[in-house]
Order: C-alpha cells, then sequence, then structure tokens
DNA sequence: TTTTTTCACGCAATCGTTGCCGGGAACGTT
DNA sequence: AACGTTCCCGGCAACGATTGCGTGAAAAAA
C-alpha cells in the first residue's frame, strides 16, 4: 500500500515537508496561497497523515485496549458496543483482546496491549485472576487503566460495575414474593467481586424477610453451562427441594433451565427461576425467563469515558472511583405467577 | 508509559544504538560476550521492542483489521475467535471493528483501517452493501482482502463462506422428508450473497422432490427480529398456510418462533421450524430449535489463513478462489416428528 | 538609501529501530 | 615490512510527521 506522504506532496508542489506540514495544520505562517495549493493537491491525491508516524512522535497512539475473558457473550458485545461508541466518536480506535477466562492468557495479553503502545486499558479480570500484580505494576507507573463488570478491590483505579448487589436483592426479593420460601442460588466462582456482590444481595433480601440463609442451598459452579447439571440435581435431591433458583450470570440461568427441564422439574410450577442475564432470546425461552438486565451498553460507554478523560488528563491522581450503574428487573414467566 | 529503549540500553553499557540492536537479534557479527551483556542487561530492565517505531520503519503493522456487521452476534463472535486464534498463532494482532449494517459506516470503517495501516482486511459485508467500489479501489491497489461470509461477486479476491447451498438444501429436504409440503422460507435481504445462496439450497430441494416453488411462500426481511411478526401473520393467513418454515438466519428463526407463538400457532405439529443459525440456545427453546450449523469458527480461520498467506507472500497475484465449508443439520423438536 | 520589520519558508532534530557503509584492531600471509 | 582478512563495532540515514530556530527577501519605516 503505497499511500502518499507530506514528503511527496512537498516534491510535488517544490515546497519543504515543514511547510506543507504547516499549511495542512493551517500554522499563521504560511501563506493563504501557498495553504490553498497544498490542501487542493492533499485532497485531490487523497492524503492521510500516518498515523504510526505520530504514534512514534508523541509517543501515544490514540488506541484504547479492551480486554473481555470473551467476546461471544452478550453482556460483553454489548458493552463493547458502549466502548466503541464512544471511542470513535473522540478520536480513538479499539483493540479488542480476549483473555477466554484464562489467567495466563490475561497476564500476555495486557502485556501485548502495552507493547503494542495503547494509550489506556478497559478490562474486565478473567474468571481465573485471583492476583492482579500485572495491573498493579502497570498502575503504579501511571498507566491509565479502568475496570469493568469484572472488578477487584485490591486495584485503585476507576470502575465501572452493574448494581450486582441491588440486582440480586431485587431479584431475590421478587421470588420471595412470589411466594417463594427455598430459594437457591447458583453462582459464578465465588473470588470474582460480581460474584461476591449478587451472593450479598441474595442473602440481604433473605435477611430482609426473615427467612434462614441456608448454605446448603448455594452453590459455586465454573462458567461453562455443561457444568451445571450435577448441582442442580443435588439441590433437588435435597429432602425438601428449593422452589425457585436465582441464578448468577447469562449461561447459568440458561444451563440451570436445560438441567431443570432434564430432570423433569416444571418451571415454574415446582421451581421457579430467574437469571442474571442480558441474553436477547430470555423472552424467546419456555417458559420466558425472568432476568435482571444489566446495563451493559451504559457501563461500556462510562468505562470508556473515564478512561479518555483519565489519559486526556496528564495529571495523575485517578479519582479511583466506583461507580455503580442500576440493574433492571424483568419479570416473566419462568418466575411464577403472583401467589395467591 | 516510559518504557526502556535500545538506546538507553546502549547508553548503559556504552555501546551503539546499533550493536545493541545487533546484539539483540543474534547477529554474527557482535561478540558473544557483548550479546551476553546486552541481553542481559535488556532482560533485566524488561525491554520490549517498540512496534510503532518498526511498523514505520518497515511499513507494516503486523495488525490484521476485522470488519464485521456487529460482533454481537453469535456467527461473528465465533468467526471472531477463529481469527484471533490463528492471527495470534502467527504474530498478529486483530483489530475489530463494526459495520453496524450500515454501508457508510462500512466505508468510513474500511478507511480508517487502511489509515491505520493494519496489514490486511477480513470483512463480511454490511447488509445494506450493495456496491464494492471502497473495497475494489484497495483490492486494485494489491492491498491484501478476504471477504467471508457475506461475500461479493464483484471482488476477485479469496472468499470463505459456508455451504450455504448444502445447509438449505438439506433443511429443506429434512423438513419434506417429515411431510411437510408447503414450506416457507423467510430470508434476509435478497441482494446478500448468503440469502441467494440458501434461497437457491431451498428452491432446489423442493424441485428435486418434486414440488412446486411457491412465490407467494417466499418472504425477504430486514435484519432485525422485531421486523417479524408481519410477514408470518401473512404467510399463515394464506388459504392454504405453510406447514413448515425455513428461516435464513440466527434472529430470524427466533423472530420467528415468536411471532408463531403470538399468533397462538404451535410448534411442530402445526408448523414445523428450521433456522439456519449459530446461536448456542437453540436447544433450550421450546420447542428446541432444529438448525442448520455454520462452521464459523472455521471460516474465520481459514479466512486468518489466507490473509496472512497473501500478506506474507509478497507477490501478486491472490488466488481469488472461494472456499466453502460445510455445515450441519442439526435435528431437535422444532422440526417435528418422523412422519408417519 | 539604510535599517528594521514582517512574511514565508527551509533546516534539522526528534521519536525507536534497522540497513548499509566504513573503520580500527588483531591476526595471518607473502 | 607491506598487505589482505576477519572480527567487532560505530556512524549515518531513513521511515513520516511535527516543530523550534534560522534566514532570505521583500516591504515598511527611518
Amino acid at each position: 500500500m503505497d499511500s502518499i506522504t507530506i514528503k511527496d506532496i512537498g516534491r510535488a508542489l517544490n515546497l519543504s515537508t515543514s511547510t506543507v506540514s504547516r499549511a495542512l495544520r493551517g500554522s499563521y505562517e504560511i501563506s493563504a496561497e501557498t495553504k490553498r495549493l497544498v490542501v487542493e493537491y492533499a485532497e485531490r491525491m487523497n492524503y492521510r497523515p500516518n498515523p504510526i508516524a505520530l504514534s512514534l512522535k508523541e509517543n501515544r497512539s490514540r488506541v484504547l485496549g479492551v480486554i473481555v475473558p470473551q467476546i461471544a457473550n452478550t453482556f460483553f458485545s454489548q458493552a463493547i458496543n458502549g466502548i466503541e461508541a464512544v471511542a470513535y466518536s473522540r478520536g480513538y480506535h479499539v483493540i479488542i483482546m480476549q483473555s477466554h477466562e484464562n489467567y495466563e492468557r490475561e497476564v500476555i495479553t495486557v502485556q501485548q496491549a502495552v507493547d503494542r503502545k495503547v494509550d489506556g486499558l478497559l478490562i474486565s479480570l478473567s474468571s481465573e485472576t485471583h492476583e492482579v500484580a500485572h495491573l498493579q505494576t502497570l498502575h503504579q507507573k501511571n498507566f491509565p487503566i479502568v475496570l469493568f463488570d469484572r472488578v477487584s478491590n485490591e486495584l485503585d483505579t476507576p470502575k465501572i460495575v452493574a448494581d450486582n448487589f441491588g440486582g440480586a436483592f431485587a431479584a431475590t426479593e421478587h421470588l420471595i414474593q412470589r411466594g417463594r420460601r427455598r430459594i437457591a442460588h447458583i453462582g459464578i466462582p465465588i473470588y470474582m467481586s460480581i460474584s461476591q456482590e449478587r451472593l450479598a444481595g441474595y442473602r440481604a433480601a433473605l435477611e430482609h424477610y426473615g427467612l434462614p440463609y441456608d448454605e446448603t442451598l448455594v452453590r459455586h459452579v465454573g462458567l461453562g453451562e455443561h457444568e451445571m447439571a450435577p448441582p442442580v440435581a443435588d439441590l433437588m435431591a435435597q429432602a425438601t427441594p428449593p422452589d425457585a433458583f436465582f441464578t448468577a450470570s447469562d449461561r447459568l440461568a440458561l444451563g440451570c433451565m436445560a438441567a431443570l427441564r432434564a430432570q423433569g422439574v416444571s418451571i415454574p410450577e415446582q421451581v421457579a427461576l430467574i437469571g442474571f442475564t442480558n441474553t436477547t432470546v430470555a423472552n424467546l425461552l419456555a417458559p420466558a425467563l425472568s432476568t435482571v438486565e444489566q446495563p451493559a451498553q451504559g457501563i461500556g460507554q462510562l468505562a470508556a469515558e473515564l478512561l479518555i478523560e483519565r489519559i486526556e488528563r496528564k495529571q495523575q491522581a485517578p479519582p479511583a472511583s466506583t461507580h455503580k450503574l442500576p440493574t433492571r428487573l424483568f419479570i416473566r414467566e419462568s418466575s411464577g405467577p403472583v401467589s395467591a
């Protein structure tokens, strides 16, 4: 790809590259006539400044790195949409990378992003990530980082999350108001921030309504839905099996539904079900799945805005604020009819 | 971010930058001792070559541009996974961009990718794209482009697609073998390559089994599932309504299912349904959705392989071959029981 | 006419890296 | 002793763009 450079323009017009550069940037010390000539020629030849050369000189790339556990996930792809929209409108490009829920890959990916000289990093931690030394080092070097969704307390950066506690509280409350009393909770790996918050919300709702918190009703599993059958079977085999399930993620709700169906359990008659998910097909399932929906796009937007602000405000001292965005409760069939 | 450079190393070790550079690259004309010194120091200081400087010098970025209509789509995110896997294993990075099914944005996005000096482009055309002048120009300048999934005949580049004809044929054949005779087809915008091929496969299967091709049974709609109710209602209002639907995309199948359910039509008793989709929840729907599944990841992998090959083989003359990958028929409940 | 000011532009350095050329030292060959 | 090799390494230039500084010439002021 032989694109035209400032040098080519200079040669063609018998001007120095400096003059061309200044003409294009509208410097006052270039005559109107020369400017016109240069601008016209550049236009005609479809000149585009080489962003790589600029990056080298200015030591910035106008690229944001986004690292998510996986993009084949409604929540993350919606969040990425939000990030992209903000980034592009502010002249940044976005480079999307996946950690594939793997700690080592996350570390490598972060390193690669930094090598590529991204101006900042937006990260949602992998489910395997307990330790954040790889980010801590960067953060201490004053490298702009914003965490979203899956965050870490050990990192003193801005964080954007959904109101996981509130969403879980609302979901549990909803089940209670539908007359359910033995509400099981299936969560994702417990060391994840979102997992803990959702568990806390569930527990708080139980307490608020005077229901006991029963540890035997709580399970934490991996992220693949294929792992759902055993815990569900286990729960249903209890002396007094649960009459409701509150699951903590996109895939868990679907996996749980499949497992229950496989067990011949009727939803919502026998067991009510509500998920914490952004899947777009919730209303097409049978029964239509009640969910707590997260403002994925809004999370992405806010994260990108904060990151760009942090990048462009050269000063140190990131605010390190945590932004909590409200969730929405979507009541459909799976959580059962209004109880008599 | 103050990363260490080759110059810093030179200063610290009292060597010229050229020597350091050569030492790091293991050049034969540097003494073993010096090499050791340099490599050790570089290691210790965690030196990383600046890829931007390299890009500028070598006029290549080791970045592949991927442009898809949207990432929040199972097929595309799977394809991207395939692309990524191949790219990273061969030392390339991937920059993902979305056209949002919009022609103008596609044009702009292509331009931005080129400005960013990606080494090559992997594109699946937006549904609005009838004209490919923006790609034709690039292609003629010998810029590496590979099309996948949504391709164009007007572009003489390598193309990777699913066997849309075969998949559609198999789906239609399956419905026929289940005893269905009035099979409706709902497709996406007809000027898209995949749309035409799927229609052709549907038609060929009808002919092969001696069924008439009835134009009134065929509809083409936009890509949003919210537009599904009218055509479905329209079809079901016919004197002899269809006894089966074959839909041509991820969202159509789901939208169609919702529309049929809203109409009170029972699936598969009254109307059998089969989709052309990669959605992971097909088996969780009620009834479980029969589908034709595309090798999304394989398509991505092959596309990336061909692009990289094209990039690294400096020669001109891209093969311009079209690669057709087989689809798989997944028979579930929605296409009905074996007919008596 | 001479001096000063203004205008319009060129030179060169810079960013990090590598390719090309050249050059000094040590050694071997006549 | 003179010359050629080989081994190691440094200097310069270049990739594309920006920018501080310098400079020539013309215009304005003296």
